[in-house]
DNA sequence: GCTAGTGATCTGTGATCACAGTTTGGGTGA
DNA sequence: TCACCCAAACTGTGATCACAGATCACTAGC
């Protein structure tokens, strides 16, 4: 085709529309948990904030609408959907039973590429949660980085996608948590499960990885409904 | 608040959106399979189609793209994704895994009602798939309905939503290749494993539900891609 | 006859405006 | 001092326009 055979090595570049730089920037205002749940989000603000238009706001606002990481309250009001105890158990079951999949799936079919990404995570993490003065939102960070590195290895695509969108809902809810609570970021429980997830990634035992993941996601739940920070019905 | 205290036992009505009535009928163009992989799509035909702005589709259109139910080719062209076998598998793979996690927990959870709304369902696709003359999207619809009968029996709401993507994306090839080779629909596959799912979900037998419908999957998938219609790498 | 180029027409993306409905803050009444 | 009310400022939604880039039919040139 091309007289040029050096020009089909080219690397396609991939379009960036600016409503995937601002759901970008929004997705990760909720997984920090920068966003509260409740908190509001004016369409105008947040685009004056860009430095752009209402246009590609609204575009990723949908977006994460659609996902339920925003909700549109009846008044057309965008805010952090305030997810109710059941809401919050529901979430909490379903990602159990789909990141132990994904956690399975990746101990009984990592390669030693994966095995070492996800033993530099969980270093990584280990450090920062036993450091002196831990870094909240940088523990925060490195825990996203440690899950999701396991789930990477899980091979499929479609899962790693979903299981994006379900931090995506929960993060508000976990990091709201952990400012009023630091302190459970200290007494290691998710120490302990990252260890047990590792050691059975390791030892490729699918059933132990999708037991650790998922108690390291039931503890992390039962902790936040025993504060009782969330709402009934 | 009010003198009127029947007032607060009215259902508070939803609030749709042109966006949201778009996203529905493309939704269904898509899970209905009227929409094949490699269609195009243009906003301003749809938006005249409907009778509406080109923003209520983008809108719309936006919702699909980040479901990975459409996308924007780099020449910015709106299509049906054209899935590779690698793809295909893929997506397959994690339908098995987690509509049988959602099946398991129905045939687990399930009450009286759920299970009879799941034999009617059940009895209703069985009914059109021995008929003399079978309606191919009547029996697709149909097929539909009764999944989603067992997946809101697992009482996982968050589930049920992912689900729903996932079909919405599996949607188009299936019914491609269905209406490529209606024959599969006649040889009973099918319905030797829904027998299987209603049965294992009446003896409330989590893995065996889920093992019927990871199968019932497994099997339609492997049929199309023997058929070869699938693109590689 | 076939390729390269060219212009009209289409594409999605972004900005701007219009509108109806909601919130809010300040004032007015009792 | 408190409840009410009204107007100004805000909200998301939808329509319309502008623009850069892609497509496609067509023609000029070899």
């Amino acid at each position: 085709m091309s007289s040029t055979p050096a020009l089909a090595e080219l690397p396609l570049l991939e379009r960036r529309t600016l409503a995937d730089t601002a759901h970008e920037a929004l997705s990760d205002l909720l997984a920090s948990g920068r966003l509260a749940p409740g908190d509001r989000l004016s369409l105008r603000q947040s685009a004056a904030a860009f430095g752009v238009s209402v246009m590609p706001v609204r575009e990723a606002v949908s977006r994460l609408v659609a996902d339920g990481a925003l909700e549109v309250a009846p008044t057309r009001a965008i805010r952090v959907p305030v997810m109710t105890a059941q809401d919050f158990r529901a979430l909490a079951e379903t990602r159990m039973a789909v990141e132990g999949i994904a956690a399975s799936r990746a101990a009984e079919r990592r390669g030693e590429p994966e095995l070492a990404a996800i033993r530099r995570a969980e270093a990584a993490f280990r450090a920062e949660a036993e450091a002196a003065l831990p870094d909240r939102a940088r523990a925060v960070r490195l825990n996203r980085d440690l899950h999701f590195a396991i789930y990477a290895a899980c091979g499929l695509n479609p899962l790693r996608e979903i299981i994006s969108r379900l931090w995506l809902k929960a993060g508000p809810v976990i990091n709201l948590d952990l400012r009023a609570h630091p302190e459970r970021l200290l007494q290691g429980f998710a120490l302990h499960r990252h260890a047990e997830a590792l050691a059975a990634i390791e030892a490729r035992d699918g059933p132990a990885a999708a037991a650790a993941i998922a108690a390291d996601i039931r503890e992390a739940a039962e902790f936040i409904m025993s504060r009782g920070g969330l709402r009934d019905a």
